[in-house]
RNA sequence: GCCGCCGUGGUGAAAUGGCAGACACAGGGGACUUAAAAUCCCCUUCCCGCGAGGGAGUGCGGGUUCGAGUCCCGCCGGCGGCACCA
């Protein structure tokens, strides 16, 4: 180990010691009593009282993506966002602002459960046993963060109201006239629902959190269903494994209620654009139209959603999903055989499959054939696997000759290619395919499109469409419902139970009171999933079975329930009777303009710092629960974060990503002992931007550590230096006491700055409030550097420059 | 394939349209030292030159501008996201 620059092992410790135990980083909610001596009360003169949300200076909060408390313990890029707040949390103190700057830990998890599942140890006793040596890491580094605050996702005290918002959930509907969700008790009843029966079933077919029988992503190796987002390529998000598709019985969130409005205010808050154009993609909104197709010689008509209604005229054949309801209908008898073969195919081709022949088209004609309503055309109808059942109607007009799906579907079936769109630079040949342009070959009796630019063409066949009762405009979304239940133990239970009715034995859900809550799991001594899907808590006989038949829900959440809301638990963490007061919620989450400086509070979370890995996951799931609780009254703003920043990656030496197989990971606890928090931290803005992906580089930690040597030695004595490390070395169990006699330099005197002095301590001050505006940390660093530099230089050092 | 972001020394990176490479790392030289470590000083984009100095230079090719790393157009390369979403 090189020589110590400074001795940060002594007074670090001290100053957090001393930051923990008089709780210097608190923040008090309005109502609540500031100690006398506290320095919030002191620097704003409020100790000794409990002031209101006036009172208060204005707020600001600052949040970090709370850990998953892992085995392996704090990665160095947990620190790094982490660090970027906390300056940000500091230097928004220093302004006078009220500061919330809280961490907690998201502790329900798949680790855990695969841990016990492999010794038998209860996944609490991991947990804890992770989230202290969490803890233990977090502290070390000396951030401010108000423990007061701290929340635990697996504390019954914060799952029970996790089981409440679900109830929330569960108790309303989204009403499509005021675009908001609205107490179910609001719903009102169609003709015919004339039994409390059927008027169940309808309520519960519209309720936001709500029981569905559809194909999942089950993955069998984790024993789970899991959500779309967490199937990357046809695997596991978490671990890799193969994803099928199979249909469950599962409970779902209605988050497509809310895409529209999910979409449209992302335009009120300020994320990076990358990340609102991944959550626009996500959603996936298009426009188009809907067109009726008769069926020839049968009853039925297909409905089709296109986004090129433009092109019907090119519209050559059509295409089913194989899972459409019609297929085994219009089948003739030739073809049935047939068809029905490929049904099977494709059933039986998952997800991963699909995606990596995608570029091969399969598919069989049913035998049937449809009319196009702009020229009566007769055209033959087919199923392939490229149509999803899940979007749209399930069904596509094809025109080969606009869509290259369309097109190589053709192509390897010899169907026709007709063109009725000519590209505006049609001096180019035309290579089978275009876009955008003008229409040509378009014109039917009673519609004539030929000539219409293609967006003119769109709106004249829609009208077209729609007096003839054949279509209609339509929107479409590629965003899912959220598929919300897990087949774990570690995660918590649905409040919910299954009824049996008295005459049928059919059973129906019904929702916990609020008073039963917190539902607490079953203990169990085997945590495994089965293969057929059985969630554990099924094995728990006496936890599941009630009275009268009735049973428990025995699906659990999934991890992101505990991360939808903890940023609101934060403003007010240990209420036991409301998941946060209405009061805090207020003061927290609207921003009052007031005395200090900096930005004007926002509306929501000021700062959100995390990565980029739950752009479509965390993020778009807790701006829908923030959503339904705005919409339902529970909290005062649209939207739960103002301000968002990605951190970036941080790499190893190598310049890969950091894993235990290619064992280039950096362990925190050993920076932190050889160079200390000061250095660390320093080290992690000094990189680069907060955004961009960096390597880790040890020479590079070094660097900044000679800095903190260098400002060390600018302010001590050189004599008293030299006592202290040969005390230290007489006595070491004195160090601290040693530490106390160390000197100012000599050089360090009062008396008057020179013109230079000023400017270049003025230029720094000036550069380094800029740049933390900015978060651009790296160059405020750097300017610090210049200066320390420069002072190093001077004979007199004026106390009131460098102090 | 589509969308987004990004291409600057040996490396991490700086630069409201105005002296490209601040600040660091690595490297080279020197001081101190018996020696090493630590510290301090100097050099360090590339090419030519002993030197003074000269020339080139921000992925490539064009353009706008008195002036472009920065703005516009077209390529090439990297990273991230989406990927049969009709």
């Amino acid at each position: 180990m090189a020589r110590r620059q400074y001795p940060f092992h002594l007074i670090e410790p001290r100053w957090q010691e001393q930051w923990h135990a008089g709780q210097t980083f608190r923040a008090f909610n309005p109502g609540e009593l500031i100690p006398a001596g506290h320095p919030f009360g002191i620097r704003h003169q409020l100790g000794g009282k409990a002031a209101t949300a006036e009172e208060l200076p204005p707020k600001f909060y600052i949040l970090d993506m709370f850990p998953y408390p892992s085995g392996a313990g704090l990665h160095v890029g947990h620190p790094e966002g982490y660090t970027a707040t906390d300056i940000l949390a500091r230097y928004r103190r220093a302004q006078g602002r009220h500061v919330l700057h809280p961490m907690g830990w998201d502790a329900f998890g798949l680790p855990a459960e695969q841990y016990a599942i492999k010794t038998g140890q209860h996944p609490r006793v991991t947990t804890a046993a992770n989230i202290a040596n969490f803890t233990r890491q977090i502290r070390s580094l000396g951030f401010s963060y108000d423990w007061s605050r701290e929340v635990d996702t697996t504390d019954p005290g914060y799952f029970r109201w996790t089981q409440w918002i679900f109830l929330q959930l569960y108790n309303a509907w989204f009403n499509p006239a005021t675009r908001r969700a609205e107490p179910i008790s609001t719903l009102e009843y169609p003709a015919g629902c004339d039994t409390e029966a059927r008027r169940r079933a309808y309520r519960d077919s519209r309720r936001l959190a709500y029981v569905a029988e559809a194909p999942v992503n089950w993955c069998p190796a984790l024993g789970t269903v899991l959500a779309n987002e967490e199937v990357v390529d046809g695997k596991s998000e978490v671990g890799g494994f193969p994803v099928v598709r199979k249909p469950m019985r599962q409970w779902m969130l209605r988050i497509t209620a809310y895409a529209e409005r999910l979409l449209e205010d992302l335009d009120r808050i300020d994320w990076s654009d990358s990340l609102k154009e991944m959550q626009r993609n996500w959603i996936g909104r298009s426009e188009g139209a809907e067109v009726d197709f008769q069926l020839e010689g049968h009853g039925e008509r297909i409905r089709v959603f296109t986004t090129r209604p433009d092109t019907l005229f090119g519209a050559t054949y059509m295409v089913l999903s194989p899972e459409h309801r019609l297929v085994a209908e219009i089948a003739t008898p030739a073809q049935k055989a047939e068809v029905e073969r490929y049904q099977r195919f494709a059933a039986g081709r998952s997800d991963l499959e699909r995606a990596e022949l995608s570029k091969e088209k399969t598919g069989v004609w049913t035998g049937a054939h449809a009319i196009n309503p702009v020229n009566g055309a007769r055209i033959p109808v087919w199923i392939a696997d490229y149509v999803l059942a899940s979007y749209g109607t399930g069904a596509i007009m094809a025109v080969p000759a606009h869509d290259e799906r369309d097109l190589a579907f053709a192509r390897t079936f010899g169907l026709p290619v007709v063109q009725v769109v000519r590209p505006p630079d049609a001096g180019t040949a035309w290579e089978g395919y275009c876009d955008e342009g003008t229409a040509v070959n378009s014109s039917g009796p009673g519609l004539v499109l030929d000539g219409l630019p293609t967006a003119e063409a769109k709106r004249v066949v829609t009208a077209w469409l729609v007096e003839k009762g054949l279509g209609q405009r339509t929107v479409n979304f590629k965003l899912r419902d959220w598929l919300f239940s897990r087949q774990r133990y570690w995660g918590e239970p649905f409040p919910i139970v299954w009824k049996a009715d008295r005459e049928t034995g059919a059973r129906h859900h019904e929702a916990l009171g609020e008073g039963e809550l917190p539902l607490m799991p079953p203990e169990l001594d085997d945590y495994k999933p089965t293969e057929d899907g059985q969630p554990p808590l099924a094995r728990a006989t006496a936890w599941l079975e009630l009275p009268g038949g009735t049973v428990r829900e025995t699906n659990t959440m999934p991890q992101w329930a505990g991360s939808c809301w903890y940023y609101l638990r934060y403003l007010d963490a240990r209420n036991g009777t409301a998941f946060v007061s209405a009061e805090a919620e207020r003061y927290w989450m609207t921003g009052r303009p007031g005395t200090g400086t900096g930005p004007a509070p926002a509306s929501g979370v000021d700062l959100y710092v995390g990565g980029t890995e739950h752009a479509v996951l965390h993020l778009l799931y807790a701006r829908f629960w923030h959503k339904v609780l705005f919409d339902l009254g529970h909290v005062s703003t649209p939207e739960p974060f103002h301000k968002l920043v990605n951190q970036g990656l941080i790499l190893g030496e190598d310049g890969q990503k950091m894993s235990k197989s290619r064992g280039n990971v950096v362990n925190p606890d050993d920076v932190l002992r050889e160079y200390g928090a000061d250095a660390f931290r320093l080290y992690e803005m000094f990189m680069g931007p907060l955004s961009e992906t960096k390597p880790w580089n040890t020479q590079g930690v070094e660097g900044v550590y000679r800095f903190l040597g260098r400002v060390w030695r600018l302010f001590v004595d050189d004599a008293s230096e030299v006592e202290f490390e040969q005390a230290c070395a007489a006595d070491p169990g004195n160090a601290a006491a040693h530490l106390a006699r160390v000197r100012l330099a000599a050089s360090i005197a009062e008396g008057e700055a020179t013109p230079g002095q000023l400017k270049a301590l003025h230029a720094c001050i000036r550069k380094v409030t800029d740049d933390l505006e900015h978060l651009r940390f790296n160059t405020a660093i750097s300017a610090m550097m210049v200066f320390v530099n420069e002072a190093l230089a001077w004979t007199s050092k004026p106390a009131g420059v460098l102090a």
